[in-house]
DNA sequence: TATTGTTATACTCTATAACTATA
DNA sequence: TATAGTTATAGAGTATAACAATA
């Protein structure tokens, strides 16, 4: 009975992470359906969303290189060059040489990009945020993130692990 | 200063959401990433898990429509054709007609592909459950699908307007 | 006419390796 | 030698439209 019962919790458990992964994979599709749907206009996908947004933060405003910026959204450098190079094609982001190290080059957001964030993008975002999260209090965003950044340090180490770095 | 703190509240609420929906992208993005290669060995993407774990629902174990099979993965039925061509291809899946329907067709896992998810992707991806859930307790996960789902049927909201079905 | 499924196209994104130029 | 960034390539996914077969 003792194996019977141990098989049970398993499947439960099995249920029960599996229901969690369906639906964080079709939120998944759905940011990035309704996402780029909203910033159609723009020709923005969810992943230039991603790079504009980080480029406007305050840390990233005088530029920032492109391996740290990669870092920063959890993308590989080489992926990210092709998404620059679509926003740089747009005028939307331009790159610096970095007078520390020549090899170096500083991403940032152009007049254009700037403008386009705060006119343009920022607001449709803002609207979208409030129809994706409606029902959903100051409480509950909190608990949801919190969960979200939990989830993301496991992500991180596996992905770590299959990188060879913790091999057992 | 009714103005002010109106606009101070707005920002306080864009920087929960917006660090929410960036966790969000994160962990999409590394859903992906770290599924695909936890089942590297047997080429299988994060999308035709989903597909190949859909497929062994009691309910569809028979055989599911195209159609329904997209509506409930939240697909459009033209990718989802890209999807099970492949999986078709390394006999996954197979499709018959259905007698009721000549138009339809049944799509369902091959002895094959049932052998493949029960033998080799099942356990893989509870290992994988496991990881990218450690330090979940049941009820997070039971809080965190209920959030999942709550935003999931805003996304759903967000898609029908978009296809003006719901137009204002 | 409407629906089911397929095909076709164009583009974005991803993984991976190889390359350059600096350090 | 190692690092920062780029380029190249192949494959997968996505959005969209158009099509054939059937209802």
């Amino acid at each position: 009975m003792v194996a019977k019962d141990a098989g049970e919790a398993r499947d439960l458990s099995w249920g029960l992470s599996n229901r969690l992964f369906f639906k964080l994979y079709q939120c998944a599709n759905m940011l990035h359906k309704t996402g780029t749907r909203a910033l159609e206009d723009y020709s923005i996908t969810t992943q230039q969303w991603a790079v504009l947004g980080a480029l406007t933060r305050p840390a990233f405003e005088k530029g920032v290189a492109v391996n740290d910026l990669a870092a920063f959204l959890l993308v590989t450098r080489q992926n990210l060059a092709g998404v620059l190079q679509r926003l740089e094609t747009m005028n939307y982001v331009e790159r610096t040489v970095d007078s520390n190290d020549n090899r170096s080059r500083l991403i940032r957001l152009t007049i254009k990009g700037r403008s386009l964030w705060d006119a343009n993008m920022r607001p449709v975002i803002a609207d979208y945020y409030r129809e994706a999260l409606s029902g959903f209090s100051t409480e509950d965003k909190i608990h949801l993130v919190h969960y979200l950044d939990k989830m993301l340090r496991n992500f991180n180490n596996l992905d770590s692990e299959a990188h060879g770095e913790g091999g057992a």
